[in-house]
DNA sequence: CGAGTTTGACCAGCGC
DNA sequence: GCGCTGGTCAAACTCG
């Protein structure tokens, strides 16, 4: 993949020096000393020119390197994904029994056959295989999204675009954040069960799991409000961040701006073009990187340590 | 007043 | 069997 073209690696540092030896070839100037003394910051100015270019070359090819192995992992993910869509059977029956839960191991089960189809339903698992002889046979399709949000924001909403009505609270073992359980209340019979909780290691991530399968139109299928993670009929799990666990999304609530129709749907969906995820990926690292203040800090650090070695 | 939220109690699965 | 834990229930409460 190349992100490159897209990329405009360039750093605009304000460290253009033929800006001022334009302004300071306009001064008259007649003394010889000034003039060698001009001429040798002249060089001095040219060599931290070559100096920026060759950094900004190492960080393009930094860029790249990391454009390469996101596209491996891409790569892997997807084969895995479809390689593992036809391997729940036997995973579930050669399992151990374990108890229902998800925090050890991370692991969802879908127990199903997957009907949502495509890669970004997936994620099989041993555990949950032989447990609760009473479940109903069409065990809920179980999915996951990650939500960034605001980190002063305490409330453990995901706005999905579907109504919600909050039956429960606790506070789990392994994460001292509350966990809130959410069914779906737009329709009466509607199955779906939805649990919330922020993630243990980064706070500002609510953690969403889906169970079940909506049995009614989305809600807001017509309104543009609440589309952003409307990714199907449940919210679609795809994830980088989980090799061997449950695909999930990542999704960064705290950017208010607006994105296109197409952006609605999950990159990793299969169906949207490569150009769009290309320039969606591309405007999420941009974004990340430029908002974060160690990033910039440790930039500003770099550049000024390198004008203060030349003085 | 109805819908939604909060929160303590209860239940069931699991490990020891 | 007991204790721990996650999930659910339901009465009390809040809010529009």
């Amino acid at each position: 993949m190349e992100f490159n073209g897209l990329l405009n690696t360039s750093l605009d540092l304000n460290a253009n020096p033929l800006r001022i030896l334009d302004e300071e070839a306009l001064l008259p100037k007649q003394e010889s000393d000034i003039k060698a003394a001009v001429k040798q910051e002249r060089g001095a100015l040219m060599e931290e020119i070559n100096r920026v270019s060759a950094e900004n070359k190492k960080l393009k090819e930094m860029l790249s390197v990391m454009c390469e192995d996101y596209t491996d992992l891409r790569n892997q993910l997807m084969e895995y994904t479809s390689k593992n869509l036809g391997l729940d059977d036997h995973d579930q029956k050669t399992a151990p029994r374990k108890r229902k839960s998800e925090s050890s191991t991370g692991n969802i089960v879908d127990r199903t056959n997957n009907a949502n189809g495509g890669p970004c339903e997936s994620s099989s698992s041993d555990e949950d295989s032989f447990k609760k002889p009473k479940e109903e046979q069409v065990k809920a399709k179980i999915s996951r999204v990650h939500v960034r949000t605001e980190a002063s924001d305490r409330t453990l909403i995901v706005k999905d675009g579907y109504q919600w009505r909050k039956y429960g609270q606790k506070v789990t073992r392994d994460n001292p954040s509350p966990r809130a359980y959410f069914k779906c209340s737009f329709a009466p019979t509607c199955p779906v069960k939805k649990k919330v909780q922020r993630s243990i290691e980064d706070q500002s991530i609510v953690v969403a799991t889906y169970e079940g399968e909506h049995n009614h139109p989305h809600p807001s299928a017509n309104s543009s409000s609440n589309k952003r993670l409307t990714l199907g009929n449940v919210p679609c799990s795809s994830s980088l961040s989980s090799s061997c666990g449950p695909t999930t999304i990542t999704l960064d609530l705290t950017k208010q701006k607006p994105i296109s129709p197409q952006e609605t749907r999950h990159p990793l969906s299969g169906k949207v073009e490569a150009s769009e995820l290309q320039q969606y990926l591309v405007e999420q690292m941009a974004s990340t990187l430029t908002k974060d203040p160690s990033f910039k800090a440790a930039l500003a650090a770099a550049v000024s340590g390198k004008f203060i070695q030349q003085k």
